[in-house]
DNA sequence: TTGTAGGCGTTATCAG
DNA sequence: CTGATAACGCCTACAA
């Protein structure tokens, strides 16, 4: 009442497995009338052809690696989201495998994949190996000739297309954004100072702070390893620099940073004002709402797969490397002041 | 400079496919400097056994499949955490496919599984297919005679192993927790009452109003379909029925509970206490902190794939099935009210 | 219209 | 110690 392979269905049909074969493919040089015999009996048989005997077959495997630093992370679960919506709408499946920002984890997703088990790699490259900006074993893939995407995290150096975010214009904009809304004495506060995101956001933070006009303070930036040890060091700072702006690297550094400030009796945004990265749950429940830059995480995990199968289908094309930059917005909420027309420059 | 299968490699070698493929795997009737010799040169021109063949040939894949409704529900994302943590540990691979709760792409994913990719299938039911209470389509795994193991939002029916959260007693001692502490009217606000988790939880209120002692009030069950109509439907039953004790079906709807009894003007938990569940970092950064259920979600996904392996590589054991049920913790923080040991019963 | 043969890359068995 | 052969399940020329 099981049949697992066509040489069992060609047994009960006496038919030859290559006729069952071209049957159920609906190959017209097999008969109407046989095509529909053998469909028929192959259903009520429940019989599936494997996948895995197809794509040995056709060294294809409708399968995309996908290696992401975690999935808690608000971001790279829309991020996720995306990359399995296209995916299944292109007809592709997708095995995850999660650094946790460690390189040896990265590195054993990597063998792990390059194996044949997958037609191509999405990757969003862990903290530790931005950090150490070792990137041996990612080239392995490479040489390999599996068709790889970087997405959000990524490094140069590596022949392959990457999707990236605009931080660098997104820090830029924020931190104007407080400028505009009078904020004079604005500190910068990153728990991923060592990744090439948390680089360019904070480039852009800086070169806003560069504009001429305005008596603004010079750059505060605060470097957090954790959010263990992260009241005490803003609130440290706070006090130190009389603080009245604070650009947050990521959503829970805003969340934490608008806590600091209010459990200092301090109002967010009158007294400090705040803006974060991420636009998420936290930031849409937050009391106030939070002002922050929307990455378009779910468009991003999309065009990272069509670039990839793009990639995969048409190897061929030895065309530069494209690097896509994401546009972001500034959604503005209660956490920072109302825009003084009279002030912006 | 690249050998992708062993025939290449044989041939630099002057040696055949099989005494190759031996001296890879060490085989001690190699002799000891042929293996090496093999070792090294595999080593240098990079080559990686085709996995699928390999597959194909032993008939196991080592790979699960996990079926789940989302991955931004923070709830869910922590049991995928523990899955691929626990996964990768007993070196399986995973892959991943979001059924959006749809029953139609649970559908997809359970074709696209059953077909020889995978070992077994870990799935959390889809709200729709727990609303239609039909399980048609997942008897189908279970004939086909891959493994399953359903995780949190299970159906009875099946066979097949379950591991769920203990939330009817979750939700007893919440609602008993929030008596303890002297609310009179508590009401119980669900987005997902057509879900198992959701019809346990609705029970444990019940229960726990039932018990005698302190003049309750009859129990207040808000049914919201999403979170839109939220603050209204909230408000009006918060101004017809003067609640003062929410417990809520998930932690969105417990921030969103908070927001609305402060936007009007009530103070939580003075007026009114809440109790969410998930333990997500909503509850931990909202204002007040959010008392919560805590559902070990990461326990669960390593026990669902512990389960799971179980059965993957003892099949014959037709022992019962098992159904274990995780007991949760109430992580008590500042949205209910400090327990006045004078009322516990 | 149907069947036969060979091969995808690997491995187990058995022969040399 | 090494090599030839068959098999996993499927597909596709080509032959009948």
């Amino acid at each position: 009442m099981k049949v697992t392979n066509l040489k069992e269905l060609a047994q009960i049909l006496d038919l030859s497995v290559s006729s069952v074969s071209k049957a159920l493919k609906n190959r017209p040089d097999i008969s109407l009338e046989t095509r529909s015999r053998v469909k028929a009996l192959a259903k009520e048989y429940g019989y599936v052809p494997n996948v895995l005997a197809q794509n040995l077959k056709s060294g294809k495997t409708r399968t995309i690696g996908v290696i992401i630093p975690n999935v808690l992370d608000e971001f790279f679960g829309m991020v996720l989201q995306g990359i399995e919506k296209q995916a299944a709408a292109k007809n592709y499946k997708i095995v995850i495998c999660i650094s946790d920002d460690k390189k040896t984890k990265e590195k054993d997703a990597i063998e792990t994949l390059i194996n044949g088990s997958v037609d191509g790699v999405l990757i969003s490259i862990a903290k530790e190996t931005q950090n150490q900006k070792n990137i041996e074993h990612l080239n392995r893939i490479v040489k390999h000739g599996t068709p790889i995407v970087q997405f959000d995290r990524v490094m140069t150096g590596l022949e392959c297309d990457m999707i990236s975010v605009d931080d660098f214009n997104a820090a830029f904009k924020a931190t104007k954004h407080l400028m505009n809304t009078g904020c004079k004495r604005i500190a910068f506060i990153t728990p991923i100072s060592g990744t090439s995101v948390g680089g360019m956001r904070k480039e852009g933070y800086l070169q806003a702070l560069n504009l001429k006009g305005g008596n603004l303070s010079k750059p505060i930036v605060i470097e957090i390893k954790n959010y263990t040890n992260f009241m005490q060091a803003l609130r440290a700072a706070l006090n130190k620099n009389k603080i009245d702006g604070i650009l947050a690297a990521d959503e829970l550094s805003a969340i934490y940073a608008i806590n600091t400030i209010q459990s200092l009796e301090l109002m967010v945004p009158t007294d400090v004002s705040v803006i974060g990265f991420t636009n998420g749950m936290l930031a849409k429940c937050s009391n106030p709402t939070l002002t922050t830059v929307s990455q378009h995480a779910f468009k991003m995990g999309k065009k990272a797969v069509n670039q990839l199968i793009k990639r995969i289908e048409y190897p061929k094309r030895e065309t530069d490397y494209i690097h896509s930059i994401l546009k972001t917005d500034l959604t503005v909420r209660n956490s920072t002041k109302k825009i003084n027309t009279a002030t912006i420059q």
